[in-house]
DNA sequence: TATATATTTAGACAAATATCTAAATACTTT
DNA sequence: AAAGTATTTAGATATTTGTCTAAATATATA
């Protein structure tokens, strides 16, 4: 949970993912989107990865990310939890 | 969304979160239960006032701290986009 | 093989964050 | 009114974070 907390707290990590929503992407596909550097889209990449937020997968040389929603599940579970207790 | 992303990235935050899911507590309860100095606590609770994750009330020399869950659809709503419009 | 393209890694730096102690504020009690 | 309790505010500091440029790595192509 912790990393999923933190890669969701920054807005262009949470944009990227919003763009993944449609279509996978190439590292490059998604800096062209920012105002941002390469290489820092790559670290905001890997931080995503670790969160499990995204997969990647490198096509020659190309590396392209993809969305998993599944880890969002955990999210969701915590956030029922909270509302559900609070009056028992 | 900012400010609720901001206040659920600590793990202290959570914690006080889930505290009061079983019931109301005063800052100073509240700080009981962990091994940070009462300040540090009060900075907590203030980014989680931000984020409209707790209400305060103030009752004699006391202020008593209540979850708010309703913000929190907010961000179910935005993982259940997410998911949903993954595949269209 | 040399060059071009795609991406990541390394290192530096400014801004944000979590923490602390000391002091201020607000209320209660003696 | 003075002293005690509860909480917040202010200011300092170490750590973390987001960003950059330069360099390294990996693949493709001429």
């Amino acid at each position: 949970m912790k990393n999923l907390f933190k890669a969701l707290n920054d807005k262009t990590r949470r944009e990227i993912l919003e763009l993944l929503k449609g279509q996978d992407l190439t590292a490059g596909e998604i800096a062209e989107r920012f105002n941002i550097s390469k290489p820092s889209i790559s670290h905001h990449l890997d931080l995503l990865k670790r969160a499990d937020l995204v997969t990647s997968e490198k096509k020659g040389q190309f590396v392209f990310y993809s969305l998993n929603t599944t880890i969002l599940e955990d999210l969701v579970k915590w956030v029922i939890n909270l509302k559900n207790d609070e009056n028992e």
